[in-house]
Parts: C-alpha cells; sequence; structure tokens
RNA sequence: GGUCGUAUAGCUCAGUUGGUUAGAGCGCACCGUUCACAUCGGUGAGGCCUCUGGUUCGAGUCCAGAUACGACCACCA
C-alpha cells in the first residue's frame, strides 16, 4: 500500500485506540504468559467527574502512560487503574447553582435522597465525558478495572474505613472553630480555602482606656476580653484578671483584662478584644485562658439577640449601620480605609469563610494504635503508634520516594511537622455519609445500619479526601483481600502535581500504612504545573489557556504528548508553547517518512546483519548507546532526557546521517542487502523506543512494517519486548 | 513570619554522580531541493553558565555569602 506523504493523526489515532482495547492488553490479566510476569501497578489520580479533559490532566495521563507502556513493553503484568472522582464540593456546587439558575429551586426544595439522585445522575452523565477525552490521550489503562469514587465497592471501602479507625478511637467527634461556608452550608478545610486580597476599612475603636483595631466591627458585640501581650510596657499598668467597666456598642458591659503572647505588639495599638466563636485566634486564646466563648453570627450569617437592636441583620449590612451607631456615640477614633488584608473564600463554590463553632468528626493524629501487620520495615506488628509518626518513618527510611528530592524536604517541614487532626466531616449531602447512627443518646458505627427502629443516620459526609486516601487499594477490592490487592499493593509509583502532595499523597499513606500496614506506593513521582510560555498560570480570565483536545486536533496526541514531557524535569513548571507542539508535530512526520522511504526500499529479510561499513559501525554502536541510556533515563523518570536523546538519535543520527549513507550503499550490490536490515534494524528500534512517547504513530506505521512483514511475531508494537 | 526552589543562547528550557570543543526546541542569516520528507536538507551567527569568595589537578555542576525572581505553608485582630 501506498502511504500518504504526510502523517495525519486524526485520521490513524482513534482506529488505533480501537485496535488496542480490542487486543484486550490494557488488562494486564490477558497479557501473553501473564502470570509469569512480574506486577507493576499505577493508580490514576481520578479526575473529576464533572470535568473537561485540561493540560494537567494531558501531562499527567502522558507521563503514567509512558511508565506503564514502557512497563509492559520489558515484560512487567502492568495495570493501570483509571477511575473518577464525584469532587463532592464541587459537583453538588454546580448542580445547585444549575437547578436555581433553571428551575429557580434549591437543593431543600428535594428531599435528601431525591437530590443525592439528581447529583448522581448528573456526575454519571459527566463522566462519559472526561473517559472519552482520557482515551483520546491514548491511555492505556485497563477500563475493566474503572472504579468511582462512589460506586458500591468504593462505599464499601469507605464505610469500613471509618468503622476500623472509629473503634480503635482515632476518629472522635468534636467542637471545633471550623471554615463555615454560610453561601454552601458548609465547612470547608484549609487547604480548599483560597486566600483574595483585598483593600478595606480598619476602625480604630475606643474600649474604655483602650484603643482598640479591628476590621469587623460586627462581630465586637460580645466582646468582653481585651488582650495584650505581657512584656507590653505600655499597658504595664495592667494586670492579667482586672475588671474595667466599658461603654460598648449596646451599653455598658464589663471587660477583662487578658496577657496572652500571641498578641503582636507592633500591630495597630497592641490592644485588641477577641471574637473566639469567629476567629481562630482568639479562639486558641480563649481556649488558652479558659474564656467564655460566645456565638454572634449565626450559620446564615446573621446577627444573632446578642446584637440588639441589629438582631437578624446580615453581617455585611449590619457593619455600616454600626459605625454609624459608634460614631454617634463617639467610639471612633479613627478610620484606615486602605487597609490589605486576604480574606479567606471557599475555592469550590466562592463563599466568603465565616469561622464557627461546629460538631466535627476528626481524625486523631497523635494518638497511638496497635499497628495490625508487620510489613513496614522498622514497625513491627503490634507495636503501638501514631499516625504522624508512621507518616514520617516511611519517607525517612526510604521506603517511600519522592521524586525530586527537595520535596521531600517540604513534606516533612510543611507537613508532617504540622500536621493538625484532621477535620473529615462535610456538611454536603452528595459524598459518602457518615456511617454513624443515633437513638436516645446511643451512638452506633458500623458498615451498614444497625437493626431496630429510630435510628437516625448522621447528616454529614466525609471530606473527598477521606475515600481518596483509600484509592490505591479500594481500587483493587479492599476490604476483601482480593488476587489484585495481593499482587498489585503497594503499587509501584504515585504520580501526581506537587501542588496536591498534601491533600493527597499524605493521606493516602496515612490510610494505607493504617488500614493495611503497607505503604500504598514506592514512589511519589511529582510533576510541575503546566504553564504557558510566559511561566504564567493558564487560567480562563488570561486567556492563556491550551486545549489539550483543540491540540490534539491540530497536531495530534502524539505531538502533544512528546511536547508535554520534552523539556522538562521532575517538579519544575513546564512552559507549553504551540510552537513546541507543532515541532513535535513535525518529529512525527519526520518518523513517518523515514519509515516510507525504508518501506520503499526494503524488502522482506530476515535478521542477520552485519557492520559491513564505518556508516554502519557507528549507526549499531550509536543505537546501542540510546537504548542503555533512554532505558536508565525512564528507569530513574528523566522522560525529559529520554525523549530529547530518542529525538537526537532519530532525526541526527539515523535520518541525517544513515539513512543519507545508506542511498550510495543500496546502489552497491555487495552491501545492498545488509544496508536494508540495519535500516529495519534500527527503525524497528527507534519505534519500539518511541512507542511510550508518542503511541499512535509508532504503532501505525508498525502496523505497516507488518503487512509487509517486516516484523516478527507481534501483532502489537504495545506488547512488544523492549529491547534494553 | 516559616519553608523551599530558580538564575545557562534573542525566547522557553535541558545539562544524572564535578572530567574533552556547554546542548535542544523555536527564532535569526545565507545556500539548496523534480531524490522519504518544504512539516525538508546543508552551512552559520549567537553563551564572563547572575555576582563575590571558597573546596579541588579540574566547578555550569559542590560549599558560603550577595542580588533578583518565583512557589508553598501560616496568617495579624
Amino acid at each position: 500500500m501506498e502511504l500518504s506523504k504526510t502523517y495525519n493523526p486524526t485520521e490513524e489515532e482513534a482506529k488505533i485506540y480501537e485496535l488496542w482495547e480490542k487486543s484486550g492488553y490494557f488488562n494486564p490479566d490477558n497479557l501473553p504468559d501473564a502470570q509469569g510476569r512480574r506486577p507493576y501497578a499505577i493508580t490514576m489520580p481520578p479526575p473529576n467527574v464533572t470535568g473537561v479533559l485540561h493540560v494537567g490532566h494531558a501531562l499527567f495521563l502522558t507521563i503514567q502512560d509512558i511508565l506503564i507502556r514502557f512497563e509492559r513493553m520489558r515484560g512487567k503484568r502492568a495495570l493501570w487503574v483509571p477511575g473518577t472522582d464525584s469532587a463532592a464540593i464541587a459537583t453538588q456546587a454546580k448542580v445547585e447553582n444549575e437547578l436555581y439558575k433553571k428551575e429557580n429551586k434549591t437543593r431543600r426544595d428535594f428531599s435528601r435522597e431525591e437530590f443525592v439522585a439528581l447529583v448522581n445522575d448528573y456526575a454519571l452523565k459527566h463522566q462519559h465525558i472526561i473517559l472519552e477525552q482520557v482515551k483520546k490521550m491514548g491511555a492505556s489503562c485497563d477500563w475493566s478495572r474503572l472504579a468511582y469514587t462512589l460506586d458500591e465497592p468504593r462505599n464499601l471501602a469507605v464505610a469500613t474505613a471509618f468503622k476500623n479507625m472509629f473503634e480503635d478511637g482515632l476518629i472522635y467527634r468534636g467542637n471545633r472553630l471550623v471554615n463555615w461556608d454560610p453561601k454552601l452550608q458548609t465547612n470547608v478545610s484549609d487547604e480548599e480555602i483560597e486566600w483574595k486580597d483585598e483593600t478595606t476599612s480598619f476602625y480604630y475603636l475606643k474600649y474604655g482606656p483602650f484603643i482598640i483595631g479591628t476590621a469587623r466591627p460586627e462581630t465586637k458585640f460580645g466582646d468582653k476580653y481585651v488582650v495584650m501581650h505581657p512584656d507590653d510596657k505600655r499597658y504595664s499598668q495592667f494586670k492579667h484578671g482586672d475588671q474595667i467597666d466599658v461603654e460598648w456598642i449596646n451599653g455598658k458591659i464589663t471587660s477583662t483584662v487578658i496577657k496572652d503572647e500571641s498578641v503582636d505588639m507592633e500591630f495597630g495599638t497592641g490592644v485588641m478584644t477577641i471574637t473566639p466563636a469567629h476567629d481562630a485566634t482568639d479562639y486558641d486564646i480563649a481556649k488558652r485562658h479558659n474564656l467564655d466563648i460566645e456565638q454572634i453570627i449565626d450559620l446564615k450569617g446573621l446577627l444573632l439577640p446578642i446584637a440588639g437592636e441589629f438582631e437578624g441583620q446580615h453581617i455585611k449590612k449590619a457593619r455600616p449601620l454600626i459605625i454609624e451607631k459608634l460614631q454617634a456615640k463617639g467610639l471612633v477614633e479613627k478610620i484606615d480605609d486602605k487597609y490589605q488584608h486576604r480574606l479567606a473564600t471557599n475555592s469550590r463554590g466562592g463563599g466568603i469563610i465565616e469561622p464557627q463553632i461546629r460538631e466535627q468528626w476528626f481524625v486523631d493524629v497523635n494518638k497511638k494504635f496497635k499497628i495490625k501487620t508487620g510489613e513496614i520495615t522498622g514497625i513491627s506488628q503490634g507495636e503501638e503508634i501514631a499516625i504522624v509518626q508512621i507518616l514520617r518513618h516511611v519517607v525517612e527510611s526510604g521506603q517511600i520516594n519522592i521524586i525530586p528530592e527537595y520535596h521531600k524536604k517540604i513534606y516533612f517541614n510543611q507537613w508532617v511537622d504540622n500536621l493538625k487532626d484532621w477535620c473529615i466531616s462535610r456538611q454536603i449531602v452528595f459524598g459518602h455519609r457518615i456511617p454513624v447512627w443515633y437513638k436516645n443518646g446511643e451512638t452506633y458505627c458500623g458498615v451498614t445500619a444497625p437493626e431496630g427502629e429510630g435510628w437516625e443516620q448522621d447528616p454529614d459526609t466525609l471530606d473527598t479526601w477521606f475515600s481518596s486516601g483509600l484509592w490505591t487499594f479500594s481500587t483493587l477490592g479492599w476490604p476483601e483481600k482480593t488476587k489484585d490487592l495481593v499482587d498489585f499493593h503497594p503499587t509501584d509509583v504515585l504520580e501526581t502535581g506537587y501542588d496536591i502532595l498534601f491533600f493527597w499523597v499524605v493521606r493516602m499513606i496515612l490510610m494505607s500504612t493504617y488500614h493495611l500496614g503497607q505503604v500504598p506506593f514506592k514512589t511519589v513521582y511529582l510533576h510541575g504545573l503546566v504553564r504557558d510560555k510566559d511561566r504564567q498560570k493558564m487560567s480562563k480570565s488570561k486567556g492563556n489557556i491550551i486545549d489539550p483536545l483543540g491540540v490534539i486536533d491540530t497536531y495530534g496526541t502524539d505531538a502533544l504528548r512528546f511536547a508535554l514531557v520534552f523539556s522538562t524535569s521532575a517538579g519544575t513548571d513546564i512552559p507549553l508553547a504551540e510552537d513546541k507542539i507543532k515541532g513535535m508535530k513535525h518529529f512525527a512526520n519526520k518518523l513517518w517518512n523515514i519509515s516510507r522511504f525504508i518501506l520503499m526500499n526494503v524488502e522482506k529479510t530476515d535478521w542477520r546483519y552485519e557492520a559491513k561499513t564505518k556508516a554502519d559501525k557507528d549507526i549499531l554502536e550509536k543505537l546501542d548507546s540510546a537504548i542503555k541510556k533512554i532505558t536508565n533515563n525512564l528507569e530513574e523518570f528523566r522522560f525529559h532526557e529520554a525523549a530529547q536523546e530518542i529525538y537526537q538519535f532519530t532525526w541526527t543520527e539515523f535520518a541525517d546521517v544513515y539513512v543519507e549513507t545508506s542511498k550510495p550503499q543500496m546502489q552497491n550490490e555487495a552491501l545492498k542487502e545488509n544496508t536494508q536490515k540495519i535500516l529495519i534494524h534500527v527503525l524497528i528500534n527507534i519505534l519500539k523506543l518511541l512507542h511510550p512517547f508518542m503511541p499512535f504513530v509508532t504503532e501505525t506505521i508498525w502496523q505497516h512494517l507488518r503487512k509487509q512483514g517486516l516484523v516478527g511475531k507481534d501483532d502489537l508494537i504495545m506488547i512488544s519486548k523492549w529491547n534494553g
């Protein structure tokens, strides 16, 4: 068959993916001699079900697919488990927005069950879209093992995990100050908060003999403690515990002097009043000195009766009115209108965070428990140990390796050393419901509802990261001790962006070491963020988004994949410009034309060749050296170096030098056949080396070689043998 | 405030353990092409590897300091 002059990726890619899927080899159990192969596993970070493929997905899919294809060709039983994430808060928020816009309804117009069903429908409808896009990237994952964070097996895993931790006393319920989102009526984790810069007014108010500063006068009604640093000489005449009568917003109150070292003497006047129920620092001070804690603002952001005449007003509207009143009473010293500060908002829905004290569920990271199995080196079975100690141990001892190396420091300094109890409850309805039931003051925790009448299930759901933390083993069938679990866990590599090292990686280590007594993975490879050519973050508002789907249509998946790994090392951000992708399309085309030339000039051949000329010797030596370098680079996760090596070798050494030399050599009858054999030998090896990076074009060419009888027994390059 | 990172060609970036003439993509200049490929070929210009000091026979690479950027975490009433 005559090959076209240019390689046309869009024509070939869909066909090739179908060919792979039909072969069944994405499922490692179907690989030739499957049980004789060593298992190798990667769990895919599940993309958001409601999401659309972006360059971040494109990058991680490329890197993981490179690893999986490489190891599959090296004879491993390579399993890549795909999945999707319910992304609870984000998904529920989207559905709520849509309901409000289209039908002017809120979630309270539905029963809990109806609403959850609506959200689930929405999620599953979108799942199809993102999965098709994952396939477009060429991902060779095992679709027969597809997992969804809210499907039955995962529900069982989550409930079991909760129950085990509950029974060990690692999960407890308590009142804590949480990040409350009045808009979505839920608690938000620290990590989900997005800080926004804001210029606002800062008020200096007369509070008895003091001037206090505040940006939030609407919280000040109940302030009956005035706090200053014990070393602050300006206020040395006041003693801790002194009582002072103060004329305040709604009349006279008695205020108590508190001396606390957390007060910054440099800031404002060095004196502040506290609102423990609505501020984290104030809450800590109140706890330290055992002070009264009084709620001022309700869960909807409305003022409570303590506000007197302002009761029932929304905080935002009340603020100017309160200032007006304070001014009328002569209590406003001055107002600074250019006060810069940062406002906490919910990144998953945009509400402004209002700290509130709520009863929540927590995982205790410092409480010791007996570890169940002894598979972690250095920790014996039955040893009493706390989560935070395990987290430190497994990375310190090298049982989990983090690439790039310097991220280990971040892991310790910023996370493990500062780990606080993890608040796992959320007040949304879409997600895994807390498996706890109550009846007349009795509490029951179990995988299923307790027998008997009158039990009421806890209304809260679990933080998304609770189920995500189980991901490496819940996707393999845990809590059943399945063959998959035995064969594939611990998994080999966890590949993700450094931006969620702490969200996710830490929780996975926590869950896996606790529930299985195993590390979840041996290596964590952290890639950088994809940025535009000016190193700017890609965002819709900047208009600098590169849409991977559009790129695929124009340049092909292979070009995108190669461009993404071509000049980047672990952990550093990746500037991606369209020019680069275009260049990689040229490379795919170059390879196509090299193949075309060889197909035109080479007949069926056997495999024996020898180095007859200097050019023969050079190219064969350089091929050997390239194979060694590329194999080593892939083993060490240096994808960019492997990519650059194969690019150089193919274009410079092979196309520009040897293919040119081969032309006169093939005119010489004494050299002709041997040269043909070398051409085909080198081409086959290039295709194999390049396959993990550019799977489509290499498979397409492979199929043409097959038709001419130029490759041996392997149907697909995907399962051909790596020569390294 | 705490932690970490980066600085190499016009632009964007590679450069594994210190070891010949420091590389790539894009861009640029000139020449060429009915030949597998113009999505091409050939030739070429362009680098005190941020600065200062140190270790070493030898430093882009290791150490200390300076300068400039960047990221993350915490968060100030």
